[in-house]
DNA sequence: AGGCGTTGGCTAACAACGTTAGCTCCGGTG
DNA sequence: CACCGGAGCTAACGTTGTTAGCCAACGCCT
């Protein structure tokens, strides 16, 4: 994996096109797709060198040797320091999940985003799930980081999650139907991650049905 | 919620029809919805009477007090014995969660397939996706635990989750397509559990979205 | 009736966890 | 030169899952 995953959302800056917000009001018959972008990206929060350098070392920590070992111990380990040092520079281990995830959050928004400004009307769905699909098998922990508990939303940066749940909507057109794509993706991804699907499926497959229920026929 | 859940569960026998294995080769062109039961249920695994008190419970304690209360300390609390004394009955705390998980997997399996049992073509998906969702809401702390972790496949009862997932292949008559809605359906509730929907939304709306995406049209 | 093993409780304890308190050292600044 | 804040440290607390070892009660077999 990247180990510079932090640093590299860290420092993008990625100007988001804003677009007419009356397209918002437009409904999906007729429209046309991918609608353009409108959230504007949010801006990441300001950290130290030493914050960014720690939650690279976290990052790497959780998706090499999983979740049960991103504890604070091992934490300043890896970094060379003792546990409670970390509190010089984070207030506990839920700062440094919540940072984790923005980051999932970033990087997701910013793939998807691209591949939606990269596709047709008739090929966004398939191609955007795919990419969800690539994300999340390429990081699994940090995926699952983000599903585990409610996501205490009051320190998670403001319209982050939104910005990066806005390409859904724009491959659908329809607020509803992108939610629903975006939890069927989430799900689908949750039980590969876990091997829940029966044994010997093709997953290939089991996304292409996927994708063809939500393509607009 | 109903405390002696894992009890109804043991208790019960629900002798599962065993269709015709042809329609299994059927596949989905021209197929008659609902598909009849195929797998067998599977049989419960046999409990002393102090285990499932043991699991009553845990049950009641995780949906009464949340996951974090699901302590062994806590738990022998509530059964008026020390953490220690619950290991002569069960070997630790995982296969305590192992056991709610199956509690869960049963009754989702029960109250899917009877939904199945009772509904034409048209509204199959639709009522599966809502008897789905009200399950989950109803236990959710239950359900979030069967989604936490790689699930334990070794000592779940062999053909549980199969049997329990069957519902959705007999609403689709396609098993991609049915594995497909079931992490859809796993992703919307999970979701709508952890809060993460925007706020304001009108969940009856998104799961609308979904049943209309994965009906034939 | 008497020994005896199994069942099911107990206490004490361990390792690992997140976290706090309080000390120290070191580098920059007045 | 004094000092002050940043960033490390150790010691310790409370919780967690879990193990070891002790003991009382009950059923059973001779």
């Amino acid at each position: 994996m990247s180990t510079d995953a932090v640093g590299v959302v860290a420092a993008s800056t990625a100007a988001a096109g804003v677009a007419a917000a009356g397209a918002v009001a437009a409904g999906a018959a007729g429209m046309a797709l991918p609608v353009a972008r409108i959230a504007p990206r949010p801006v990441p929060p300001a950290r130290s060198a030493r914050v960014t350098e720690i939650l690279q070392a976290a990052l790497r920590l959780l998706e090499d040797e999983g979740a049960q070992s991103l504890t604070m111990r091992r934490l300043g380990e890896v970094l060379g320091i003792r546990a409670p040092s970390l509190y010089k520079h984070l207030p506990g281990k839920p700062a440094v999940e919540t940072a984790l995830i923005e980051t999932a959050l970033w990087e997701i928004g910013d793939v998807l985003h691209r591949v939606v400004d990269a596709s047709g009307p008739d090929d966004v769905v398939g191609r955007l799930l795919a990419e969800y699909r690539r994300y999340a098998l390429g990081r699994p922990n940090l995926y699952r980081l983000t599903a585990v508990d409610p996501l205490g939303r009051t320190d998670l940066t403001p319209g982050l999650e939104d910005w990066s749940g806005e390409p859904f909507y724009r491959a659908t057109g329809e607020p509803y139907l992108a939610q629903a794509l975006w939890a069927a993706a989430h799900g689908t991804v949750l039980l590969e991650l876990a091997g829940r699907f029966l044994p010997g499926s093709d997953l290939d497959r089991t996304w292409a049905a996927l994708a063809r229920a939500f393509t607009v026929r």
